[in-house]
This record gives structure tokens, sequence and C-alpha cells, in this order.
DNA sequence: GTCTATATGTGGATAGAC
DNA sequence: GTCTATCCACATATAGAC
């Protein structure tokens, strides 16, 4: 979870690769919230550690630069996206319109349960195509989107071949279906949402995309 | 087109409300992608006349604030939006499944044609739960986002009523329907994607969220 | 490990020349 | 109508005390 450019720890403490030190989570909280509220170009690293009770001591203590503590949220919010939805993806005993419904709930709850790291993850897939960006420091977290989209396009790609899904290009089928998802992110607001609310989107939402990729009359 | 916020004119020339003057298009248009490139927050002015091969002073004689470009920007886009799908909607001829379908396959279109445009106006509903977000000036852009959803939760309600659709909250389902198709403008690359491309990515998205809202079996 | 300065750069916006 | 010059606020990051 620390970004590393050219052998340079990005993070203050070395630290094992993969892993977020103790006081390192609460910062990353907190600035995950802030940069849901304000987006990250306009959260300031004072607004981060005011939250905290802080100043920037502090967060120049565990991280070297305002990027760095982005890169840990995003790589921290697609870790977890792919730890709940690998293990299904492994579920040869279900059928892929099954499995890709499971995924699609799980990924539907991550969007509500975790709200502000995944909102973060998706400000980062927006810079995508943003030329200057962020540095070059956002490119181990395209690896781990592009490993996550690759998991649905192989249930997807199964599901065609054995006609359970329409005959369309798997690679081109995971826009829809991660856009959809993704998108719960920006409109879902954790401080009004229930679990019975949480419930409802989850399987509203794994209807759709199972339903979109579904042939017509099986 | 002009915001106006407590019936001061936002734009520097008052103009006919729901016009961009000539001076101003040019102004918008390389705003529009450069903003879509680097986002709203991290684009300099200095950035935008630049890329007229100008200067400030140009952009402030046109407009009093950064914001007011944004705001007709994403105005202007969403009014496209309205303009092209509100003429579908009222087509009581054709049945809630093609309507949809056609609303779709048009919406699909304007995020890539139109992409610098409507990737702008994404940003702009990401900041709906933003709380300093951009002031107040955006409120009017609110209003068309959601006059626009409400044109897709009417056809999806009327949908459900006759059965072709399955029974969802029209409010609802106009989440993963719209996020989806909007989630194109952050993928597709206009410098790449050439007419045959565009069209099968239209006619895909317009199946895959008919598909999503369809009955299983008829 | 966290704080208080502070250095340094940049960006939005304005004033006034041309 | 566009440019140059400039003001002022603020943000990132650093240095060094405690």
């Amino acid at each position: 979870m620390t970004a590393r450019s050219g052998g340079v720890a990005r993070s203050a403490r070395p630290a094992d690769p993969g892993r977020v030190l103790p006081g390192q989570r609460e910062i990353l909280d907190a600035a995950a919230l802030a940069f849901t509220q304000n987006g990250y170009a306009a959260t300031s690293m004072d607004e981060i550690a005011e939250r905290l009770g802080a100043t920037k001591g502090r967060l120049y203590h565990h991280y070297r630069a305002k990027v760095d503590i982005f890169h840990d949220i995003v790589c921290s919010g697609m870790q977890e996206l792919i730890d709940g939805v690998a293990p299904i993806v492994a579920r040869q005993d279900l059928s892929c319109a099954d499995r890709l419904w499971r995924m699609a709930h799980h990924h539907a709850g991550l969007m509500m349960t975790r709200n502000s790291y995944q909102r973060v993850a998706v400000q980062a897939v927006e810079m995508h195509r943003m030329s200057k960006s962020v540095d070059a420091v956002l490119e181990e977290m395209f690896v781990l989107r592009d490993r996550y989209e690759q998991l649905f396009a192989e249930v997807i790609n199964q599901g065609r071949q054995n006609d359970e899904f329409r005959d369309v290009d798997p690679r081109l089928a995971t826009k829809p279906v991660l856009g959809a998802l993704n998108w719960i992110s920006l409109w879902y607001d954790p401080e009004r949402g229930d679990f019975a609310t949480r419930a409802r989107v989850a399987e509203e939402y794994a209807d759709f995309v199972v339903g979109g990729l579904r042939r017509s009359r099986p």
C-alpha cells in the first residue's frame, strides 16, 4: 500500500509494502472523507489535519506528499473490491449469471458501506485520461483496476460461451456493468441510507446488470 | 446559459439568458477540454487562456469568475441532452422499451461525440454532495439534471405499469441506467474512437440498459 | 511523534494601459 | 476587446523546536 517511485519509498516510514501502519489509518480515514466532500484537488492538507484535530506536521511525518495519501486510499479501496470479488469468480459450481449477480451485489455493497474510500477510488479512475494528472504515482492503481476489470470480463466471457449471456465483447461489456455500479458511490449518501435501503439497492443493481447481459429468451 | 445570482449577471456581458455569445463559445470549448484533461479544480485560468493563445484578460472580460465558465459548459451540455431526449419521450406511438432504447442510444452518442462538454457535466454531477463545492452557482444545473432524470423515470414508470419492465422503483431505476451511460464519458477517448466504434458502443449500451429493466420472460 | 513557524510557489481576480 | 502588471490569499512542503 506504500507507493514507490524509482526505489524511493513514498510513505515516510519504509513499512511492509501492502500494509497500512496504525498511525496512517486514521489519516487515510480523515483524508478519504475530505476528498469525498471536496474533491482531491480542492482539499488542503490543513483541512485533513483539522479533521484529525491535528496539524500538518503529523501528516508529513507519515506521508511525504498529499498524492501519497490519495494513493493509499485508492489502493486500499481497490484491494477490498478484489478481495471480495475474486473468490466469487472462482466458484465454478455456480452459473455465470449467479456469479456475476453476486459480484455485482458485493461491489454495490462496498460502494455504500465503504463509501468514502470507494468514492475516492472513483475519482482516481476518472484521472485515467488526465494528462498531467497526479504524477506517475498512480500507475500501481491502474494495474489494480485492470486486474479487477479482468475478473468481470472473465465471467462475462465464460457466460457468453455457454450461451447464458448475449454475444457481447467481454471487455466492452464490463464498462456498463462497472459504470453503473461505481456510480452508486456518487449518489448514495451514507448519512441517510440504512441497512434495508442498502440491501434493496444492491439487489436491484445486481438484477439490473445480470439482466443487461442475459439472453432475452433463454 | 448565463449564471445569475441574486439578480447580478455572472457573465460579464448581460446577454439573453439561455444563449452563449460568440466570444464566449471559444472560451467554453477551450475550458471544457482543459477541465476534461485536468479536472475543474486543477485547471488554472492561465491554462485555459494559453489554449486560446491568449491571456487571462480575455477570459475575465467575458466571465466574472472561473466557476461561471464551468456553469455555462455544464448547462450547455445538459441542455443538449434534454433537447435530444425529450422528443423521444413524447413518442407515445412507440413502446416504452423502444423509447428507452432510443434515449439511451442518443445519450450514449452524446457522451462520445460531445465528450468534453459531457465529461465536464459529469464532474458537476459529482459535486452534488460536495459541501463547499463551488458556491450555490450550480443550482440551476441541478434543476436541469433533475428534469433530465425525470424524463427517464417517466418512461420507466410507464413501462412498469404496462408490464414491459420489471417492478422497479422508477426513481431508483434511473440510477444504474444513467450511471452506466454517463460512465462512457470517462473511458471513451475521442482521439481514438471512430464512427463505427461509436455506433457499436451506443447500440451495446442501449441493449444493456433496456435488458436490465425488461422482464426476463415476457 | 507532533507542533510552530516559514519558505516558496501558484492561482484567482483586478486595474489600467493600449 | 485584449494585454501587462500586480495584489492577495492560500496551499504544499520543509526546518527545527519541544
